[in-house]
DNA sequence: CTTAAATAGAGAAAACATTATTGATATAAA
DNA sequence: TTTATATCAATAATGTTTTCTCTATTTAAG
């Protein structure tokens, strides 16, 4: 018996047990099913979704499953199920309001992205420690002072926080967000937190992500022109 | 005999075949171990890196072994071998020229991340669409057209583009990149770009990591208060 | 010389992705 | 109406990658 289906509820929502990556993949279905959707179409294959976005179509299927979403062979996925079920799944119907700390240039970007209301996600307030930011407005939203966080948290029940604050005060904010009973913390600061079991933290270090890209740039540049025997390798293209 | 060490040139660099989750781990050790040293250690071990950084001590230890990094038993790895070595194998000595695309809020953002220069990445300049942008500087960086991307990163031999457009845009600022040489993309767009095998692209999609946060955040309060009346099911079974 | 703390290395386990097979069904042809 | 066929979902099985576990080895300190 398969174990993902034993642990599903009947109204198709699962109890964790989803894989992270699928759940990174979700999101990109759902895009591409909308704008199928515009496009006039009313059923999609996986085959069909696989091809654009350069996936595996039994994977797909599977995302697809563990989300409790089904297809009619030779017919498809209907898409209005779908993107509705997606949405559904991933909790985009109960729109969520977070607080953002940090109001620089990460911050101010990201309190910019209106598209996140379509993903369930609606930044209320921004918190700063910088006075001359305090009081002003980013893309309409306040900037509060950040020591007011914990009990404006716990008054309007704010489950998610984000975290674009330097590296050195990350660990502070999210004790700040931590006490304010915040659940859930989108982290944008190049630090590991440390934060009680029940609280969700994901990273998202711009640096690490960088590093990684830079690294295969690097190798296959090597791979490119093996200059054996020579320590100091130097990539054709760049300046020293 | 291991594979991995079969492939390992000379000089330590590998050749390619070091797995991403590790990759993107070694940046976080770096800023780690520039911390320690900075607060006067000189060694450190595995066992109190992975304690920082709440990961497994052997898996710290494959980690820096995949950098070709080595340690000496009771005391651990030398700071300045550690750091310098981690610098090396991500090719944070050579610094690559970048060029970015999209001088909205986040390419603003990024222009202002000084720091990316430690990580070997240095965005020399912007481009756009807007004319009301093109000509304008933003964090001390040129704003050109768009159009003078392919010619410009032919000549000055840039091989890093980062895409900051809106999705609709992405792929065709990604065909002039390639157009251009450039052989790593950074893919902020929401959208999975289509490109020449050669070219290595890294997606850094928020939407996608947004809805994976939420997801998780979703199925955790559906478990602490599952909806009464709905074929009450006992979700004890997971918690374990 | 013994002990303790750390690396080193091999191997098991788990997670994840891929491939192959089967089964269902709408469409087209007889 | 019946039959064949192509298309797609569903299921099963395999292979690969990544993480975890366990034992051995090294080496500074007592």
């Amino acid at each position: 018996m398969n174990l993902k289906t034993q642990l599903k509820r009947p109204d198709g929502t699962s109890l964790k047990i989803v894989p992270e990556p699928t759940l990174k993949r979700l999101p990109l279905y759902h895009r591409f099913l909308k704008d199928r959707q515009a496009a006039g179409h009313e059923t999609v294959s996986c085959t069909d979704i696989g091809l654009n976005l350069d996936l595996d179509p039994t994977q797909v299927r599977k995302d697809l499953e563990s989300a409790g979403l089904a297809g009619r062979p030779r017919i498809g996925y209907v898409l209005t199920n779908l993107t509705g079920g997606l949405e559904k799944f991933l909790g985009w119907n109960n729109i969520n309001d977070a607080f953002l700390v940090g109001a620089g240039s990460m911050g101010s970007a990201l309190l910019g992205y209106r598209k996140f209301e379509q993903c369930g996600l609606k930044i209320v307030t921004a918190f700063d420690l910088d006075p001359s930011k305090i009081g002003s407005k980013i893309h309409g939203k306040h900037v509060l002072p950040l020591a007011k966080l914990p009990n404006l948290a716990r008054r309007m029940h704010i489950l998610i926080g984000i975290i674009t604050v330097p590296a050195a005060e990350a660990q502070a904010v999210a004790d700040l967000m931590v006490e304010g009973g915040i659940r859930a913390i989108w982290n944008f600061a190049p630090i590991r937190l440390h934060t009680p079991e029940h609280v969700i933290v994901h990273n998202e270090d711009l640096y690490c992500s960088l590093a990684a890209l830079s690294q295969k740039l690097f190798a296959t540049l090597q791979n490119d022109h093996p200059k054996p025997g020579l320590k100091n390798s130097k990539p054709a293209a760049t300046a020293a």
